[in-house]
DNA sequence: TTGAAAGCGCTAACAA
DNA sequence: TTGTTAGCGCTTTCAA
């Protein structure tokens, strides 16, 4: 592992000093010789010199590092997310500095802390918290954009899914289809605000009707394909025949995890009990029958959130608001 | 957005110099008076201080961040390898800067440049290269692991699936089904290193039988369900029935992509022609007929590539090998 | 057209 | 038990 060079070196070889150098380094070329610098671009591609971003960062006091913080960056969603941030920072000056919180508010906690002590130029947060007092340390002190789940109260722009729209127009279908019984198969809702609003979208349409509207919360799940057993314990009651069924699940691998348990338990769909959900691997035309799902765009997400977050960066005014990216209700034969 | 409290604040407000405030960040309190201790302690609550990790590093030497390199961070397979890398690293210092190179060498080699010139620690990289001279940057100059793919001559550990193995253990499978034809359904093969020994494995078994391998070959693809048109067109000759033929699809998009064609095209599985592939979103078993399929594990990829970077970066003596991680065959009702 | 010098926030050798 | 000082690699003000 050889020394590595430094301004210096390139200073001594070129025979100028290193202001000419660092002047060099960011273009800034108005009164300097063609002469010095011809030389001087010679002797940095001589020595494949590079300069050091730690040294830079240090001194300018701009990190060009983002920090993102997920809740689980090998959910298939979050990674479409994380893939549509990088894609609009692709051409810019910033890195992503991506931390993983897998669904522990303490680690959450410690991952934001150790973001602020590299002095990120700004923060991409898929939040688990309950409230924005939780998030202290972010305060004020750094642009901060929410993706995917916000809490409250709202002290930073987030972009997230339209909900609360997509899980209303999926009330409609059941009441045209003269569903009697809804049930609602998610991770414990009262914190995590997509499921809040989608409950919400639910309820909203099906209040003033006789449909009764059930939940099974399981516990969060870290698998791709939810796993079998508890739900189903939770489930079994109500696949009976005595009320026209159908299943919601709030999340892809909960929709993944219940087909796979109807496949084992030969119950069939939408016969026997009626199947939707939100698909985050956009895998539900794949089985038969299709599963009418509602398809999110994670990628859009990323999009919207880095150019928030860049603006802030950049100073400019912007506003603290919510905004949501349009998602897709596939109909198919499930219900 | 308040000024930062540093070292020297905390110095004049506890009246020792900054040389203790730096022996009790660094936990050296040999030769500390407790009351000093104390003092120094409750002064960085009070102000809620905490160092600047870019100066630290600068002097130090110690970046404490690790670069990942990947070809797509949104590839289910791809970000599980990351959740694993993370995972091991959770509880050290080391923070990880991804990079993606979204199918693009050039991008690929900015990436590495980058993180270079970050200063990082170690860099573990799914290599889209041809050959490890593409990589000249990377030299010797900082540790590295190769994950996934890898490129030769093996300069750098890599840790990878077992693609020969799974893959004669398919073609065993082949021959006892007495199928007649394969078609192996493949982006390009030639430079990627799990695509090469999987036909490899492939071919070291059907050698001297009269069955007959044909290929399809694909562009990269970037979508987790392949579309469907491209390769249609190319596979359909083949599927008429004059040889009991079976496809074998090299990743998961393009297994979920045939599942879709053969769904829409009517085509039944195994009876018209068999399907096999590779799994990367742990699918195959949803469908109906469940799709016999390999498993990897890209969790524990993720997880051996970091034991091992973080034994380079300790200076532990370690070998520059080629590790394979075990993948799972599972036989299900598509052949 | 170029350079000297100070300093970003921290660490560590050496001194006291 | 603690402090002085130099310096990591760069940027930038001020001067020449």
């Amino acid at each position: 592992m050889r020394k590595k060079v430094t301004i210096n070196d390139i200073a001594q070889l070129t025979g100028v000093s290193k202001t000419t150098i660092s002047r060099f380094l960011n273009d800034k070329y108005e009164g300097m010789s063609g002469e010095t610098r011809q030389r001087i671009d010679a002797v940095i591609k001589e020595l494949n010199y590079r300069p050091n971003r730690q040294a830079r960062a240090l001194k300018s006091q701009i990190s060009s590092m983002i920090g993102i913080v997920v809740v689980d960056i090998s959910n298939p969603y979050t990674s479409r997310m994380v893939k549509g941030i990088m894609d609009r920072l692709k051409n810019t000056q910033y890195h992503t500095l991506i931390m993983d919180s897998d669904l522990s508010q303490e680690r959450e906690q410690k991952n934001v802390n150790k973001l602020l002590d590299e002095q990120v130029d700004g923060i991409v947060i898929q939040p688990l918290g309950k409230s924005s007092t939780d998030y202290q340390a972010l305060g004020t002190n750094v642009p901060v954009v929410q993706i995917d789940r916000y809490v409250e109260p709202l002290i930073w722009p987030a972009v997230v899914s339209d909900n609360f729209v997509q899980s209303r127009n999926l009330a409609k279908l059941f009441l045209e289809k003269d569903y009697q019984r809804i049930i609602v198969v998610s991770p414990p809702i009262k914190y995590a605000s997509p499921r809040i609003n989608r409950l919400k979208g639910l309820l909203n349409e099906l209040v003033n009707t006789d449909i009764e509207v059930k939940q099974v919360i399981t516990t969060e799940i870290k698998d791709v394909v939810a796993r079998n057993e508890e739900i189903w314990e939770q489930l079994k009651v109500y696949i009976k025949g005595d009320a026209k069924t159908a299943i919601y699940a709030f999340n892809g691998g909960l929709l993944y995890g219940l087909i796979k348990i109807f496949k084992e338990k030969n119950i069939l769909i939408p016969e026997q009990v009626g199947l939707v959900g939100y698909d985050d691997g956009a895998f539900a035309d794949l089985v038969s029958p299709g599963i009418t799902s509602i398809e999110q765009n994670p990628v859009e997400i990323g999009y919207q959130a880095a150019d928030k977050l860049l603006e802030q960066i950049e100073g400019k005014e912007s506003l603290i608001e919510l905004t949501c990216v349009d998602s897709k209700l596939n109909i198919r034969q499930s219900l």
